[in-house]
DNA sequence: TCGAGATCGATCGGAACATGAACCGTTGAG
DNA sequence: CTCAACGGTTCATGTTCCGATCGATCTCGA
């Protein structure tokens, strides 16, 4: 008798523990999906380099800097969205651990320009594998075609004209 | 012949001031588009919300409650990312501009469950289209068709089965 | 039915991070 | 030569993050 009536009650008033959310106004929203996204693929990339003794923004840093467009820490700034002075704190670190340099800019002696050293280029390499099979673990549900897709669009949205 | 030494050097050194690093490594590093393209957007989005004394948190907040999803703080905190604590502080704030309110769940006396009140929701519409301008604005240099892949993209990244 | 253990929300404190003013040495224009 | 502007640095401030803990409530097994 009891469970014929709570077997009667129809909808479940709450069936769905959180996925519910997925599919209200703010699961069609690209802001949304954009910071979600983003926490996300954070917290995988910080995982995945804190064997290298880095997280997202020193590794980002150490790019430019293994790279061999030679940066000048208002650059970095820029390009990498930070304060100047975040900048700072972030080469600092990297320097004593001699994975970088600060070389001043001959053509501009305010400025330093930031290369690595072959030990940071060795890190670097390291690192980078790593970030790319988080990368690749992310994107296990999309094809190559629309990972490129993907990639291009985004690229739209963080480097406006 | 000062000259002449000059001139002879043939790479121009520093020719871009920061464009040059888009083409870098992490130019085609899906995470750091992510980043970029969340911090652009996330500025743009605060700055739009503003005018309503939103955040794109509180924003978020005042989304879910204003649907019809009744959800937990719990929940809240789990499908925006973050930690229980700040969803706390969060409603806090709503709650005393009399935009929400916290109802204890029936079906769970320990849960609290958040609805949007009348002025919440008309807050919220206004503020809703703040926020699609600005999406819109974002969005000029994609065509629709893009703009929901990107969406479904997106999705893949937000919400990994 | 009872009690042990888990869960929800709230609170607090310390760590990490963001923001902005003030500084110094350097640069480039007039 | 002077002076405003700029690159890098430092510091103070405010914001956000994250863990530990608490009281109330729920769940499950004995």
């Amino acid at each position: 008798m009891r469970l014929a009536i709570i077997v009667a009650v129809p909808p479940p008033e709450r069936a769905r523990p959180a996925d519910g959310l997925r599919d209200s106004v703010l699961g069609r929203d690209l802001s949304f999906l954009l910071v979600r996204a983003n926490a996300l693929t954070l917290a995988a990339a910080n995982a995945a380099l804190a064997e290298h003794g880095l997280k997202a923004r020193s590794y980002s840093v150490l790019a430019l800097a293994a790279d061999d467009t030679r940066p000048t820490q208002r650059e970095l700034a820029e390009f990498l969205r930070l304060d100047p002075s975040q900048v700072v704190a972030l080469i600092d670190d990297l320097e004593k651990r001699g994975l970088v340099e600060r070389r001043t800019d001959p053509a501009d002696r305010r400025a330093n320009v930031l290369v690595a050293t072959d030990e940071g280029r060795e890190l670097f390499a390291r690192a980078q594998s790593s970030a790319h099979a988080v990368e690749l673990g992310l994107l296990a549900a999309v094809t190559p075609e629309d990972h490129a897709r993907l990639a291009q669009l985004l690229r739209l949205l963080a480097f406006p004209e």
